[in-house]
DNA sequence: CTGAAAGCGCTTACAG
DNA sequence: CTGAAAGCGCTTACAG
């Protein structure tokens, strides 16, 4: 089933068909257009996207790169792209390596072959100096050809950018906790690498400094961002003692939930002797108990608005923003650890 | 850059140079080789994918199907999907519908265009006799052209396929709940035309009738299979009075934690006055309160074994089961209604 | 408005 | 082992 059986059946040539099945329908009579259309039905004719790709030198698909599938941020994410692909008829391609030493790199160059119309980096690991410079170099050469970029999250890369909220949402944070009374803040965060999170921590760390409340270097902790990573390591500090700690501040909702668990083995009421607050506001957090204080940073609305942006041509960087909400939750309703 | 350049550049022909890139590297003298692979480095030579795929009719790229990127079940299969995928040197590429109501036929369609080596099916709706029967034909035709297709979860397509514990799995967990003294279960699941949750309930309603527990078509209610479902479902039943329900059966750990919250919020301890058990073991069912009793898929194995299974030929429809693991936990620690 | 022809970047018999 | 040539399925100036 090839154009050329759709143009036979039809009785024109293989250029009017394609000129009529192509999205920029240049003029063809009404009666021809007709009589293709049939034939196409008749016949179930699905056209090669791959065989158009290597004739116009794109696909009609957006490519999304995230670290990992797992993470309900980046699935989110997808989900959003998803719902801004579909009304302009685009399918969407999500890859994702399944190591977490892996880079975006390497998916970025399988990516490139496949030709997408536009490229979504959603992944967040800064990498070193020498990826990074790989990466750009790579993505440059796909914009050449006349592929889009658009990346989602981290706002250090020479490309059209949707923002999130992890620098004003991490503000609002510790804005909402000197409000309410805690002032011995410990932060769980992941290894230096991630954007987000460094955002996140800024964010953080300023707005506590203007309400007087004092983080040190060594209030913030470090581990996998993940259920595990924040379960093990607020075990360990557990076993060292919170000390005075009135608040848990974990980067994400997920860290936030493994660190609520360990604190409960340890014998520590999450909420009640100390607090906890997250980040992200996945689908659960109002599910443990008690219920997450946590932060929106809507990424369906950011998933949609990256492929707005890679719809557009933009002169030069665009940047988008996606505003956070704060969502108070009873984690964080006791008073703080001192008056 | 182009084969050709790479071929100019090496002092070689088009065809030779393409002999050493492909796979199926035929016999090429060691120095032609060489120079080759030099010149792809000093040229920074990326094989156009697409072109690749017009010319051999397939692309090393395996396709899986979802019906919802956001949902654990779905992410977790995908990841495994990646992690058999990544050592066979193949990119995967996950498509989605965006909304409930799109069946996987369209996806597939559009999906068929792009010439996947592989097309995994992991979306579960069964969708009316009509849709299933164009699904089938889609994907025959995708199969004519060379392309693979394996199914994960149900059973009720004629391809190769990737049976997950659903049954077995409900089974398992109607006797241990009936061994632990749950005699009135009530059980939530999604609407008809889950195949999955047929299997599961099928399962389950089995193995409690062998145990004498007794369930009536009226202890079966249906939601959406999300954590809002079961929300809402289980407030409406907790206001209409649960009886003497005992414990509260869900298709899912999504479904189980809503009905959890549900529950408390109508002033209903979960796991002490009504036990409750889910279905999945995703990310999370150990950190609610109490820990969710649950039954382990093992999907990340599952989506291994659909990508060895896609790099097999296999001379007739082959089914391979991935077994499922019941996890207690406290959520069914209480004794049962009645002794 | 429409067709014949060249071209997209690659693969693969076919003939040396 | 290697090259010239045909072909994959489609698109798009170019010339009617």
């Amino acid at each position: 089933m090839t154009l050329r059986d759709v143009a036979r059946e039809a009785g024109v040539s293989l250029a009017t068909a394609s000129r009529v099945l192509s999205p920029g329908t240049r003029n063809v009579r009404a009666s021809a257009r007709e009589r293709i259309m049939e034939a196409v039905d008749r016949l179930g004719y699905r056209p090669n996207l791959t065989a158009q790709a290597t004739s116009k030198g794109t696909t009609r698909t957006v490519a999304v790169v995230v670290s990992d599938m797992q993470d309900p941020y980046y699935s989110t994410i997808a989900q959003g792209v998803i719902e801004g692909a579909s009304p302009a008829g685009l399918i969407v391609t999500i890859a994702g390596s399944g190591h977490q030493a892996d880079d975006d790199l390497g998916v970025v160059r399988a990516l490139r072959g496949l030709s997408p119309q536009m490229i979504i980096l959603a992944g967040s690991r800064r990498g070193d100096p020498r990826s990074r410079e790989a990466l750009v170099e790579e993505l440059r050469a796909y914009e050449t050809r006349g592929g889009r970029v658009i990346v989602v999250g981290q706002d250090e890369l020479p490309f059209d950018t949707v923002i999130l909220g992890h620098r004003p949402g991490g503000g609002q944070l510790a804005t909402f906790l000197a409000d309410r009374g805690y002032v011995r803040p410990v932060l769980l965060g992941p290894p230096p690498g991630s954007s987000n999170a460094a955002a996140w921590e800024d964010g953080f760390l300023e707005a506590a400094k203007l309400h007087s409340v004092d983080v040190s270097e060594s209030d913030i902790h470090r581990a996998a961002p993940t259920r595990d990573g924040a379960y093990t390591l607020v075990r360990r500090l557990a076993r060292h003692g919170l000390g005075d700690t009135d608040v848990l501040v974990a980067a994400s909702d997920l860290m936030a939930i493994g660190a609520m668990s360990a604190l409960r083995e340890c014998g520590i009421e999450p909420g009640k002797q100390i607090a906890v607050a997250g980040f992200d506001n996945v689908v659960g957090a109002e599910d443990v108990t008690p219920q997450l204080t946590t932060v929106d940073l809507d990424l369906t609305a950011a998933g949609a608005a990256a492929v707005q942006l890679g719809l557009e041509e933009t002169a030069s960087r665009t940047v988008r923003r996606v505003e956070p909400t704060l969502v108070p939750r009873a984690s964080t309703r006791q008073a703080g650890g001192r008056p």
